[in-house]
DNA sequence: TTGTACGCGTTATCAA
DNA sequence: TTGATAACGCGTACAA
């Protein structure tokens, strides 16, 4: 391996000056800078980046903490997150975890090692006593999709979401909604559902619609859970005339299970989840779009800025969702010929 | 930063007794390493990662090279992959290539930077003089879907695969027979198309049916590039009575045109895609399988061994096909009931 | 069995 | 403007 000593050598100048032509520090006189060029190029010399972090305490390296990274809530987040990051020629290293030892572990960990400059934080809980760790040791971690009193935290309104979802159902005339909501996970992602049902009851509430408990049923936050869930919904009697869901994906397994029973949509039943993920367009599903790209670039932006000057007070940033409505939600108004969204 | 140093003044021993320890090798007396793992306990030391891959020369990070990874080939042939590497206790770091010259760039700076200890390339060209700099330098690297002499290749029988598929079609009767390849992406990805167009040949030319070029469009790997191909191959006289694809994202852009054309699939229409991404299930769509989870796990498999011994020569896997019948090409069989492949 | 000293490749300090 | 030298934290000969 060539080092920063034989180019010196070669260059005929000490240690300290290619050093200093390499960071581009002033005063350096131009003739010298050359000869430390011609060098370095004829050597084909790259300074060592390990050697390099010894000093500077930084890796450009950014770590990111998300559970089930190909799923594509997640998966959107983390392609936006990839892209701001290539931009500021830093490196991507992704901690994905599945379980609640593995997401500790990763939190006990991660601020010792510091292999990594700064962490994004999506979806998932962090306990006090980590979170506290992290700002006593001034490890740079910014929530995304999450909530700590002591970390930067940028979270989705997910209450209002819900809230707008549900008043159109009902303004379409719905008066009888299901929700399939997600459970927690095994209480380690961070759980949104409560929000979502908060929303769901004060749409209802204001509708001065009355809460029926047998239409609300929690599942797991996946395709066919949310199918039996829908099948179990869709055979009581009176049926529900629309579903609302927590997730997109649990949508999905409404629109199957409405396919299983021969139930029209959405003529019959109307359906609307709830993240915006790029899948749903393809079934017009009509959807609370979250603010997937909003929230990846601000996240990155915020937590570059407390890598650049640590111990910053933490904030809390709201992002608003946005109401998509597409082809399964279009039965009951009148003037709606068609109007999916795309091709 | 509390060092090695602080761990053996506390232990009262010296630093290499500590290393010694650390790194669990023998010849340390039980008693002495009690007092260390003690000091160890007492002063929350973890030893630095940095300082370590200094000497070392490892860094426990494996890089992958991959194009666009949000899609779902790629996605989850990643999931495999950074399974695979967290069983390891290894970090995975991805790098999202999606232009030449990005390609090109990771290639010539990631065996100098040596920042990972090995590289997983997927479904990338690697042109001769970087792949001879890898082995010179003895730079570990595997290619998944991908080809080189010079490295170590994993490629899935692309033939024949093609050639299965475009069989099965003609056994169910199809005489007309579109297809709709994928086109090079701009030269910097791995062409898969042109080993299934082979095929697709082959397996016409054994029926004696006669190739006609009109029914061959390339497309981009995509659902909108694919549905434009579709539309203008589904509107010419005599229209083909099956559409086989290069990839399944392509083929879900041609559900999507028969169902604009009001073409029943698969009664009119069968469809046959390529790849056995798990979207394709949801839609009940014939194609053919790819093995990727094999891929991942061969994959990382034979980087590892690479990284334990380099510059071993290379060699040449082929993992094979497997097609899979689903309801987008049942027309022709009577036991087929119901097949709108969505709501 | 254990401690000391050196080296890894770089940046930063300080004197020249 | 420049060069020598001391860190950075760890692993490892080598000596004890």
């Amino acid at each position: 391996m060539v080092t920063i000593q034989d180019v010196a050598r070669v260059a005929g100048v000490g240690v300290g000056t290619v050093s200093r032509v390499l960071n581009h520090h002033p005063g350096v006189r131009s003739e010298t800078r050359k000869r430390v060029l011609d060098a370095i190029e004829q050597l084909h010399f790259t300074p060592n980046p390990i050697a390099r972090s010894m000093i500077s305490k930084r890796t450009d390296f950014i770590g990111v903490m998300i559970p089930y990274f190909t799923r594509p809530f997640q998966n959107e987040m983390l392609r936006t997150i990839q892209h701001e990051l290539a931009l500021l020629h830093k490196e991507l290293i992704i901690y994905n975890v599945e379980s609640l030892s593995q997401r500790d572990y990763y939190f006990s960990e991660m601020p010792m090692h510091r292999k990594v400059d700064g962490l994004l934080i999506i979806s998932l809980i962090i306990e006090e006593p980590y979170a506290l760790k992290f700002c006593e040791l001034g490890f740079p971690a910014v929530l995304i999709d999450a909530y700590s009193p002591h970390l930067t935290s940028l979270v989705v309104e997910n209450m209002d979401g819900a809230y707008q979802a549900v008043r159109c159902l009902i303004a379409q005339g719905h008066q009888r909604i299901g929700f399939i909501n997600g459970i927690k996970d095994g209480d380690f992602k961070f759980n949104q559902a409560n929000d979502r049902l908060i929303g769901f009851h004060r749409a209802l509430g204001e509708a001065q619609l009355l809460f029926d408990p047998e239409l609300v049923i929690a599942s797991e936050w996946n395709r066919h859970a949310a199918q039996d869930a829908a099948l179990r919904l869709l055979t009581r009697e009176p049926r529900p005339s629309a579903i609302f869901t927590a997730s997109d994906m649990q949508a999905l397994g409404v629109l199957e299970a409405a396919r299983i029973l021969h139930i029209t949509v959405p003529a019959e039943l109307s359906v609307m989840g709830f993240d915006g993920i790029e899948l749903g367009e393809l079934f017009g599903l009509s959807t609370v779009q979250q603010p997937i790209h909003e929230l990846g670039v601000l996240g990155i932006k915020k937590l570059i800025e407390l890598i650049e000057h640590p111990y910053q007070s933490s904030e809390l940033i709201r992002l608003p969702t946005r109401l998509v409505e597409r082809r399964t939600t279009m039965a009951n108004t009148s003037a709606a010929p068609d109007t999916s969204t795309h091709t």
